[in-house]
DNA sequence: CAGTATCCCATGTGATACTG
DNA sequence: CAGTATCACATGGGATACTG
């Protein structure tokens, strides 16, 4: 889960070597919770930190910010502070680029649903 | 790079939750090398282990193996034996399971390169 | 060639405590 | 609320040796 393709891809960057688009296009959403955080707020719209930590039931806080960081970094998200009754509240929300990975995720989740179906018929398909 | 995602996923799924369908088809490319293995395989017809291998200059042999495994798990490949001048040849190839991902990482490809492109622009942003 | 098994260190990540 | 920092343990994965 810990997205060392992320790593192992901005490395190869690095060295001037961009022949990795695709490992690059994964390690935008590989990381963990990043798909949910992406498609909750491409529904949701701006969302504030612990909105986002509810999300998963063991998100922890260590993770959740580790991966807002690199979404930031990434250019996927963007995060900006407002003031609510003299108290600051922090948001995020989806850039133009983190939205235009929505048709690929999209694909996946018809991808994923479909074969899903398929497997239901076989009982042993998750076991080990 | 480990895929956790995909005993994430597979231990939802032995839960019978199912609400899980882009994890799921995160999980089946999000690991060392798949990527690479599925898109070699698509171009290439079927491969012997060593030709895997030989495809990324630091796979290790157990990495590899690992990989595979889970592949053919996941139904994305298959793994048959072949006589050769009496020495038996293992050849790997890709399933229309595993073929059926192609469109996605295709987007994924073109995604990559658009981003990149752009980024190019950018010295830093693969610094951190 | 095509694996399997073992050892072992580096890293990821949860828990916890602290800050403005 | 929205973080940052530190510690401690579990796990991933490289190196190496062994098998048919």
């Amino acid at each position: 889960m810990t997205d060392t393709i992320r790593e192992y891809t901005l490395e190869k960057l690095r060295q001037k070597d961009f022949d990795c688009a695709k490992e690059y296009t994964l390690a935008m959403f590989s990381g963990k919770y990043k798909l949910l955080i992406i498609c909750s707020l491409y529904h949701n719209g701006a969302m504030r930190f612990n909105e986002l930590q509810r999300l998963s039931e063991h998100a922890t806080h260590k993770m959740m910010t580790q991966q807002l960081k690199e979404m930031i970094k990434d250019g996927l998200i963007s995060r900006h502070e407002q003031l609510i009754s003299h108290r600051k509240a922090v948001f995020y929300q989806l850039t133009n680029t983190g939205e235009s990975l929505m048709p690929i995720i999209d694909a996946m989740c018809q991808w994923g649903e479909k074969r899903l179906q398929d497997l239901k018929l076989d009982i042993d398909f998750c076991s080990d």
